[in-house]
DNA sequence: ATAAAAATAGTAATCATTATTGATTTAGGA
DNA sequence: TCCTAAATCAATAATGATTACTATTTTTAT
């Protein structure tokens, strides 16, 4: 099965490269429809999976139940806003070997794993200081 | 909304605490059926839930899309084997501040975080070696 | 240009979870 | 104990994200 080129592929990957706040598919549909009004729902699902798993794009998964996708594939980390349902991105420099570390306290072999955080945004900070010093 | 005792939540939280394998909302139904066989599968899941929301037992967002729920709500991570999706535990101990180190590199607040881990499980592993040395 | 393989649009199906509703159970006071 | 209001329940319908299906269209190698 190789992989064909097709230009609903390719402009869900231009789509995704141009947001930094993780969208999810709805929300992919929703914009490359803007330029490709004829593309179905469930070929966005399909190539969201297919950029996932070819290591193009990240998919996201927050615990709210809905995947989100990342077209920066660089190692990072995401945070939650318990506020505004926003998500922002955290260096992983400086967060420490958590793999490296649990493999340690583990008997098995631990290959990967997942982490998200959650809180309040910079923004909502700043807007909460303003409202409520 | 004071809460009010129910046996069918009794019996939920007692089922999950003799269970060390996090399970899901189906096979918690399935096992106090045996005890209980009028209860609804809505009771299960609203009791989960309040169970969850009062601390009781711990919900788990691992990634399958699924939630499992855990009665051991003490300091500690989780690991999805690849290989049988079983799902064991992680001490926390020696993993490291991820919270902490993470604040730091972050400009918002961040208040909590979720991990959990992938990989072959001790089991697996075993069995893995003593049929391919 | 042609034909096989891959991808698509449109739609239906799946499946975990949540909401609804009318009946039942619990808990605290008379 | 009996009564009442609030909480909970069973049963079922609804929701919503995601996946599956199928006939048609697009891609790409020859």
């Amino acid at each position: 099965m190789a992989i064909k080129y097709s230009r609903q592929r390719q402009l869900i990957k231009d789509f995704l490269m141009t947001r930094k706040d993780h969208p999810t598919a709805d929300v992919v549909y929703m914009n490359v429809r803007q330029k490709y009004p004829n593309i179905s729902l469930g070929t966005v699902y399909r190539n969201l999976s297919l950029l996932s798993e070819l290591g193009e794009i990240r998919r996201l998964r927050l615990g709210d139940g809905i995947d989100h996708y990342d077209a920066d594939t660089s190692d990072h980390y995401h945070v939650i806003c318990t506020q505004c349902g926003g998500v922002s991105d955290v260096k992983a420099d400086g967060i420490g070997d958590i793999l490296g570390n649990a493999n340690i306290e583990y008997d098995g072999e631990i290959q990967g794993h997942v982490t998200y955080f959650y809180g309040i945004c910079e923004k909502c900070l700043k807007y909460s200081r303003a409202c409520c010093p």
